[in-house]
DNA sequence: TCGGTGGATGTAACCGGTTACATACCCTAC
DNA sequence: GTAGGGTATGTAACCGGTTACATCCACCGA
């Protein structure tokens, strides 16, 4: 393990015969060197398996080539697929991307603080810091918001609260369900809490209160299934349960028939967010769908962007979702489709 | 974003009146500078907000400070738990995390090799990346392999085929099942494959065969629906699946109900991991607990003391398995258990 | 009085790259 | 023959830290 010295661009220029300046115009591609020279100096390179060094690199171009990611936490498809979208563009930018799971963190601030020592652009989800930190930070590297609110100066998201709006109308208007509870509500997470908003609209419009306060404060499976647990004990199971996510649905859906509730039948669930798993369980999720790699793309296009100093004005960028309607929520499948 | 240029240690020791050595004691807590004049220099650096930059402090101290992690994707409450061990012994020894989703990734061999350039030592995955990578990449940092087999310098895992082995013979010899399926088995993933090994083997000792091949071909819950429809689809459902891990039961838990198939009555499931949603989902699932945070936190431990120079010995570290029997396998629970 | 000792601080080299500017050379045009 | 211009390459400073070694000073004992 590093047994040997790595070899440096002083060792390749001496190998090669010309100066550190000639060697570093070949490795960054610069033209202004003859065909020749380039070749000697590459056959020296190829030699002695030389790799500039990213913290000599790094230091002279003040640059760390890379791009810090914050999330709550790694689990879960939707920071997987999220994530997918920022690697493709760190990809084409020849940038590293470092993701910090703040969940696993115990101080947040000063992991965020550091990570943004190392980096050149940050990309944070809303609700994982501390917004004077956020702010802190700003004047170090270029940061990026997803899912934030009008006082962050970039930000990329979904309206979702219009999408829970129509969602849960369909369940209502298209179901006659009356009884309608939320699930999934973690403190100081804007997302759930838009979407929540959005399905609280949906019923007021309708001339209906929520039955209940909303259920479990986790956005993962396992939070669907205390959740299902929960409403078996109280013996009060409603018509229809709307989920802050399709991850809290599939927890529901992996315990309610086992406890001995029918889906859709006695009582119906819809998501958010349309990741690989709702098309395929059963019945067939209900969900809205959102272009997650897309945000994370977009949030990393916009972060690197801003990194090379093309000062973007201030942007709230919202791309768009889908309802698709499924089974989960008590329709009969389209004719054709797979049950 | 990034607007005043940062202070540097000239800049703070200019303010203070002393060297630069002086205010690098300062930051790095030598013991060799008087209380009044730390007190000085403390008092510049709050008063610029001055903090090392991670880059010429790594090139001085030929150390990045930082610890890379090559995990096949980012999704899955497994990677997520496993990150929680990394990160808690890397925040430990102040050292960032870096984690690298290989499948997120076109071309794994150089994101793995650009990695290796921005840290101290890596903890890989087994089956995420080429054998000749890792060798090539060993000479630069230190390398600890998670699930890795025999040919690996140092690997830190749990003894998947014994623990498969024994949650196998349980459904056959308690529960009398004959007819068993293996669920999951990605090509080059050494984990699965040799759980998939003491499937066999506990079946083989009972004279059994599997009764069919492997299902599904990934590790997370969509594979594990996705198998539940083939398996719908092709009329055929055996006694008992056991699954790669519990994603994958899951998925299957999510699906077989909606699709008619009551668990376990219908059908046995088993999986491994031992994740929190093992103990929620209806029926809770039984499976094979093992000790994720630990084996992510024992790999981290390991790779930053080789980093340190520490040459631990070539080392295959063992960590302990347990079987949790629940309600999944057909087992009645446990007297006072909640269902 | 003076050499010796130890503690606090400063000087300058070094880590491994990039790059502004200088230089050397060749070719062309007057 | 030489001024002028373009091209290929070299020199040395710089990026922002650390640290070996030198220096300075106060205090000690002989």
């Amino acid at each position: 393990m590093a047994a040997v010295r790595r070899p440096t661009v002083r060792d390749i220029a001496r190998h090669a015969g010309v100066s550190v300046a000639t060697v570093s115009r070949v490795t960054s591609d610069d033209p202004r060197v003859r065909a020749e020279t380039r070749a000697r100096v590459q056959a020296s390179i190829d030699a002695h398996g030389y790799t500039p060094s990213s913290l000599g690199l790094g230091l002279a171009r003040r640059r760390h080539q890379a791009l810090g990611v914050v999330l709550p936490g790694l689990g879960g498809p939707y920071f997987a697929e999220l994530l997918r979208g920022v690697e493709s563009v760190a990809a084409a930018h020849d940038t590293a991307v470092t993701v910090l799971g703040a969940h696993l963190r115990p101080d947040v601030a000063g992991a965020v603080e550091r990570l943004a020592r190392r980096t050149d652009a940050l990309v944070v989800q809303a609700g994982t810091v501390d917004d004077a930190v956020l702010a802190a930070v700003a004047d170090e590297v270029a940061v990026v918001v997803l899912a934030g609110s009008p006082q962050h100066p970039t930000t990329v998201r979904t309206d979702g609260e219009s999408a829970c709006r129509d969602v849960t109308a369909h369940l209502v208007d298209v179901h006659g369900h009356r009884r309608l509870r939320f699930v999934g509500l973690p403190p100081g997470a804007p997302e759930p809490a838009q979407r929540h908003r959005g399905f609280r609209r949906a019923l007021s419009e309708r001339g209906l209160v929520e039955s209940g306060p909303p259920l479990s404060v986790g956005l993962e499976a396992v939070d669907g299934a205390a959740a299902a647990r929960d409403l078996r004990a109280s013996g009060d199971v409603p018509d229809a349960l709307v989920c802050a996510n399709d991850e809290i649905a599939f927890g529901l859906l992996a315990t309610l028939p086992g406890l001995g509730y029918d889906v859709p039948h006695d009582v119906a669930i819809v998501g958010f967010d349309d990741n690989a798993l709702a098309a395929l369980a059963a019945p067939r999720l209900t969900t809205v769908h959102q272009p997650t790699a897309e945000l994370g793309a977009t949030a990393a296009r916009l972060a690197l962007a801003a990194a090379s100093g093309e000062e973007e004005p201030t942007t709230d960028h919202v791309l768009p979702t889908r309802t698709v309607v499924r089974e989960s929520c008590g329709c009969s499948p389209a004719p054709g489709a797979r049950r």
